[in-house]
DNA sequence: ATTCATGCAAATTATTTGCAGCTTC
DNA sequence: GAAGCTGCAAATAATTTGCATGAAT
């Protein structure tokens, strides 16, 4: 039943519908942190429908540029994915344990507009994450 | 002359002075955008300076941990690292051409109080890259 | 003299690609 | 049936590591 609408959001980018490729959508969406593509491709196996990991590749490829996922350059090492709300999204990352938290509010409307005016580019977007150390990691190595 | 000031600076770290170190401050410190290894490397033989990759990818380690620099990981590919100005400072993307502008200003002082307000965060710092299209790819492009 | 940096080659990690067979349209 | 997914194995790209040698303290 869930994977129903994800085959309509297929349909509707004109995308052919799979198993695989409603399944990503699913666990992303269900995910409450960005995810690897070896976590989805694990998360696959554990659903019962397994996957090459190149398959998922390419699936997260292909979600990736219909906008429907997005794409997060965070680290350095390996990129992660979300699912693509539409809204506008920030992450919080914790030093310590490495979680990754979502943020709801952006402050950088009216930033954009004159970054725009005075370098004369368009401004498409941006990407925000925000460092630091959550409450239990700054309980933990108190000093 | 220029590489002295640079030997000071790795002193002061407690950091062994090699002519590679300091070659490498000194090339990221005079460019105007962020490099890649595989940059800093050539412009180390453009120097008469040679170093091994592997050599550089360590030197770019050490310095990035010393904060002298900084590492980016704007693209998903190659990570780019720069000169540590100790000034805060962003990134302007071209969608297009790829080049990359520093931004100096930052309106995200008052965000960050408020995020470490809420969500009981201590905040250490933030990365925030900006894309868009230059003046010159928008004119090659247009519709 | 000791500690650490470097070069080299080989290993690792994340991701991509070619091609044959199978699904979806 | 044609277009285009998928699996598999092999290729690539970026970065890391082990070890012997050489340079900095």
């Amino acid at each position: 039943m869930k994977d129903r609408d994800f085959d309509n959001d297929l349909a509707q980018k004109g995308l052919r519908r799979t198993r695989h490729r409603a399944a990503v959508l699913s666990i992303l969406e269900q995910s409450q942190q960005p995810l690897s593509a070896e976590e989805i491709f694990m998360e696959l196996k554990a659903r019962e429908m397994p996957a090459n990991l190149s398959t998922v590749y390419r699936i997260l490829d292909v979600l990736t540029s219909n906008n429907m996922l997005q794409k997060l350059n965070i680290t350095g090492g390996k990129s992660l994915y979300e699912y693509n709300r539409m809204v506008h999204r920030h992450h919080l990352l914790c030093l310590g344990c490495k979680k990754i938290l979502a943020i709801g509010s952006c402050p950088l409307g009216d930033f954009e507009k004159d970054l725009a005016k005075k370098t004369d580019f368009s401004i498409e977007g941006h990407k925000l994450d925000i460092y630091g150390y959550c409450p239990e990691c700054r309980k933990n190595d108190s000093p």
